[in-house]
RNA sequence: GGCGACAUAGCCAAGUGGUAAGGCAGAGGUCUGCAAAACCUUUAUUCCCCAGUUCAAGUCUGGGUGUCGCCUCCA
């Protein structure tokens, strides 16, 4: 498989530390709020990177933290007058609600900034014995210009970033572009102790410290948002090469931004959807397949054309999984045409080596999906008549196995009608074939009242339940 | 100012040298007592503009135009 690395900015083959394994890490959520669409984005690409890795015969550590201490989450906790651990808590339950709806699977582990203090001391007391950070009034500096690769992932000449950098009031840098590893505590802070005094862990020490602690010193693939290149990303690497002497990961992977009106989406413009506001009006899986619609580091205009249209488009896909179940349930013990079907099975191959294809190259979703819909196509023309139970399974195991990747089709309720109901069917096919019209079109339009739609195909009556 | 990305049909969106994927919407058809749904077929002589390289360019080069991003917390 090919990855576009941010570190090298060119498409790499991707070769695992360790054959057959990978270890990856994202970047979590500063639980404070409700999750965005835009928050969603790397959490969909990333469930999906794993998964298809998973696929492809990996065995995938997927580590992914939960920033639970941070200022954002002492201000909101402070406006509550609660505690910030009663914040976090309350947020990382909404974030587990979202990622649910949204079909993604749990990281293998999902560490916590809180529970990772002792090695995030440990790293901070290694930097600053190798001279690469420094003590301030209680707070602990990483001193930026002593790590040479600085700027190497964002490809920026230290003298551009410095440019930028400002000292706040208070701060007590040697130079513009140190960072804080280490906070001293303000009265009423949550606070641990250390030989610096009380204080809590700086913005960007906790994601090294816990990819240290839970997947080694150096890992496969980092990913995240663009917007984490700089400066996050980079003091990261800085932190952990300086710690270690080891290059820290691999391949790192970034998503693009999702946008509104064409401008990015974020909580300072105030332009932003949260994924349960969009949730409640669409429905979780139109977000998931908007994620997937586009490639990854492309940028996604988000509105409710687009999110209609991924909504539409699912119909197809869950239609064809209907359909199928209708096909399997009618299905023939005993083949009626060897040929057709093996030329069937080795189309629906044949769309797997597609799939495979596409998104071997960067994780192509984009024509991933289009594998998955052409295989569509394949498999409705094929039902079109009744068809051996052998050759029908053989396609529905392989579009389960697609949609399951891509993570899709993931919240399928499980469609099963009491006697009663298909009593009334019974009734109604009767009525119609005595011609008894009326009574047939009361029977559907009483069924309909209760939410279930019939279709008269070809192939005999379906129903399903209405959305 | 430094670094970077993008511009493909009504809409969304793939496609890094070989003659325009896929989806939505639209059109036609199949099925049907009717309705609905579903399914099938179809929809860009052309890829922002100009010039160049090449037998061949949406794809490479140069120049424009436009849009956006990072350089500050941010997915």
């Amino acid at each position: 498989m090919k990855i576009f690395n941010t570190l090298t900015r060119e498409k790499e083959e991707f070769v695992p530390i360790e054959p057959g394994k990978v270890k990856m890490y994202a970047c979590g959520p500063t639980v404070y709020n409700f999750i965005h669409i835009g928050n969603a984005r790397p959490i969909c690409i990333f469930d999906t990177l794993r998964r298809y890795l998973e696929f492809r015969g990996y065995d995938v550590t997927f580590v992914q933290n939960f920033t639970d201490i941070d200022d954002k989450i002492i201000k909101k906790a402070n406006e509550e007058g609660v505690p910030a651990k009663e914040v976090a808590e309350r947020y990382i339950q909404e974030y587990l609600t979202d990622t649910k709806g949204l079909g993604i699977r749990e990281a293998n582990i999902h560490p916590r900034a809180t529970e990772t203090i002792d090695k995030i001391k440990e790293i901070v007391e290694t930097l600053e014995e190798k001279g690469y950070a420094y003590e301030a009034n209680g707070d602990v500096l990483f001193r930026t210009r002593k790590f040479e690769g600085y700027g190497k992932l964002s490809h920026q000449p230290l003298e551009e970033l410095e440019s930028g950098a400002r000292i706040s009031v208070g701060e007590h840098k040697e130079d513009p572009l140190d960072f804080v590893l280490w906070k001293s505590a303000k009265p009423g802070e949550p606070s641990w102790p250390s030989k610096w005094g009380e204080g809590r862990p700086g913005w960007h020490i906790e994601c090294t410290a816990m990819i240290h602690k839970h997947l080694g010193q150096t890992i496969d693939i980092h990913c995240g948002g663009q917007d984490l290149i700089f400066p996050h990303h980079e003091n990261e690497i800085a932190q952990s090469e300086c710690c270690t002497g080891k290059e820290y990961a691999h391949y790192w992977m970034h998503n693009g931004y999702i946008n509104v009106d064409n401008k990015k989406m974020s909580k300072s413009l105030g332009n932003f959807f949260t994924v349960r506001e969009v949730a409640e009006k669409y429905g979780y899986e139109p977000i998931k397949y908007m994620m997937l619609s586009a490639h990854y580091r492309s940028p996604i205009n988000y509105n409710l054309t687009i999110i209609e249209q991924c909504k539409a488009a699912l119909e197809r896909l869950h239609n064809c999984r209907d359909n199928l179940d209708f096909a399997l349930k009618n299905a023939l013990a005993q083949t009626a045409d060897a040929a057709a079907d093996e030329a069937f099975c080795k189309q629906v191959d044949a769309r797997k080596a597609q799939f495979i294809e596409a998104m071997d190259d960067d994780l192509n979703t984009a024509d991933g999906i289009a594998a998955l819909f052409d295989l569509v196509r394949d498999i409705n023309t094929f039902i079109a008549q009744p068809r051996a139970k052998e050759a029908l399974t053989y396609a529905s195991e392989m579009f389960n196995s697609l949609t399951d990747v891509l993570g899709l089709l993931y919240d399928r309720k499980e469609d099963n009608l009491d006697a009663e109901i298909e009593e009334l069917i019974q009734q109604r096919q009767q009525a119609r074939k005595e011609k008894n019209f009326a009574l047939a079109d009361k029977i559907r339009d009483d069924l309909k009242a209760r939410g279930i739609v019939l279709l008269d195909t070809p192939q005999g009556v379906k129903w399903k339940m209405e959305n």
